[in-house]
DNA sequence: CTGAAAGCGCTAACAA
DNA sequence: TTGTTAGCGCTTTCAG
């Protein structure tokens, strides 16, 4: 009795038609080929039974795993030249999360697995049996490519960080120049005219957006040597440059996690934020905005629709041979004035 | 030809025997039950053909998921009591990583799912078709217990910080008081004398290590009220209190995060640690001991092992029906002087 | 539009 | 110790 409770058949009996054409009803793709009233009946058995398909048996009749392996790089935070206190507690989770999302969404399950600077993956990951296709999250190397191409396994890139020149893997990334340019113009129509750059030294990651920065400063004449500090390694920086550069009105900072400390630093010395000096950040970073934070002004990232965006990309080469081999998409970024931000001109 | 390429069958033909002396080749439970030339054969052809079972039919004909599902509480890190630089940029991802290894092992699969505040998780997750049994991490709600009941899904409750004494769940959690117990005893023996404790305001996931921290100093007659201080909210509270507060010689800090942030500071102010004042944390967490970081003394909660043992306890009830219903593990913490705490009598 | 039936790859019961 | 075979639940083809 408790063996039939789960199958096609026992709702097939319930419902007094054949297991295929419950089968049928249940696959949004085939249930036109059923009659409404009679899918409807199935559809209540269905959930009054409380039924769902058997995943193994769909996959093993189908001849797939419907797994996507996600691959996340796990970046130790330890450097010499970046502070700890710099990296922000979303960064493990936000991208997994949304990842998560989009594969459930497409009725696929997320296998994860995680690469430990200098440790190697093993081969068995990229089992053509037991995953569909594989996303590298924030990761930038290319050992894996050829045992992918091998084994004709669909594969892409999606970081916030890329570099958005590489075509040498698929890729989905970001576009940040919009968001960086939307915000220089606003902060100089309302009469912005120090602006300031924070960062760490530069790293792999932070390359891009320093170099973005530094165009778009030139290109709009604003760009002043003193006030271009990719040399912040930790808190303590931010509290010692701060005591001494007051000719500042706009700081732009390599991520949320810094603009929030300048912000908050910038305060407990009396400056008036935004009134006084306009700070902003990069990443929509949920850690600091919402109740409860300085809501910064930010470059967002579009994180969900770029994991969106990863996963349908993945799923065109997975159903489709034909698909393009590597995509190359980037999204653009966008200004988000937050509460640190003043996009009014001043006195008004 | 290509069909055929991943199957039992053959492999079995290459290897010129039945289908059923490979698959009993390749399980180790059953392996014994085959002649070892034969055995050696046989994983010569499957290592050849780099062939692995495929999971889906294992599954179906197993009538098991092979899946432990792993529900994670995204607790938002925004507190009004509590900023953001107190949490650590592991806090997301550590248990998660022990876990998928953990759960790997045992070769199951680990499903992710996230219990954001506010929100209800679907009822399908607890699908005993889709799921063999679930682990809670870091999560204290209950509301999903009596779902979990009526479906018969074997799960446990897995986190550093959950209340020892509740019973009314499955627990995987940790004996906080003899890493506690360790550190003082160490460091009175080094000569400390003057004790403080800093931490956030109570939530309820540091009461108890306050309740511990509070006991122990009465039970050694360390405590001293105006040392003992559960009113840190944000790095600036730090900077003031040891700005006035010369008095100490030993600060136990509620995480690594809060203790390495002391230790920055003393250091700041021209105070030796350990030299003068010991720093103590907990959570041996990963990103601040090692090269790059000041590797703070902690009180370690073994992670690994905590994984391990809810995966093996919840394997225990999966794979046997008269396994103890709500099992209740706590794991010992151990003390760790690091390089910020001072063991040895003071002039040694 | 609906039903009957083949067969995906595997494990386990049974036979040899 | 090894081989044969039923059948897990599903999708899809083919026949009606």
């Amino acid at each position: 009795m408790e063996k039939n409770r789960h199958s096609l058949k026992h709702i097939a009996k319930l419902s007094g038609v054949s297991l295929s054409s419950v089968s049928r009803a249940l696959d949004p793709a085939r249930s036109h080929m059923v009659r409404p009233e009679l899918r409807t009946k199935i559809l209540k058995f269905v959930n009054e039974e409380n039924f769902s398909v058997n995943l193994s048996a769909r996959r093993l009749r189908l001849n797939k795993a419907e797994v996507i392996t996600v691959i996340v790089y796990l970046d130790s935070f330890k450097h010499k030249n970046f502070s700890v206190e710099f990296v922000s507690p979303s960064a493990g989770r936000d991208d997994i999360q949304c990842l998560s999302a989009a594969i459930k969404a497409r009725h696929y399950d997320m296998k994860l697995e995680f690469i430990v600077p200098g440790q190697q993956l093993p081969y068995h990951v990229f089992d053509r049996n037991r995953t569909d296709g594989v996303i590298f999250v924030s990761y930038y190397g290319t050992e894996y490519v050829d045992c992918l191409e091998k084994s004709k396994l669909p594969n892409l890139y999606m970081s916030r960080y890329i570099d958005t020149g590489r075509h040498d893997v698929g890729l989905v990334g970001l576009n940040r120049e919009p968001g960086y340019r939307q915000a220089i113009e606003a902060l100089l129509k309302a009469g912005h005219r120090r602006f300031a750059w924070f960062s760490p030294p530069m790293q792999t990651s932070l390359r891009v957006n320093i170099n973005i920065i530094n165009d778009l400063f030139h290109e709009y004449g604003i760009f002043d040597e003193r006030l271009f500090l990719p040399t912040i390694c930790n808190y303590y920086d931010i509290q010692g440059i701060l005591k001494v550069r007051r000719d500042v009105d706009a700081i732009f900072c390599s991520n949320d996690v810094i603009a929030d400390w300048v912000v908050r630093e910038l305060r407990r010395n009396g400056v008036r934020v935004p009134g006084d000096v306009s700070v902003i950040g990069y990443d929509n970073d949920p850690a600091y905005h919402g109740e409860w934070t300085n809501n910064v002004a930010t470059i967002e990232a579009p994180k969900s629709l770029m994991a969106e965006t990863a996963v349908e990309e993945l799923l065109k080469r997975i159903n489709d041979e034909n698909a393009e081999e590597r995509p190359h998409i980037l999204l653009d970024t966008i200004f988000i004035p937050g509460d640190t931000a003043l996009t009014q001109v001043k006195g008004d």
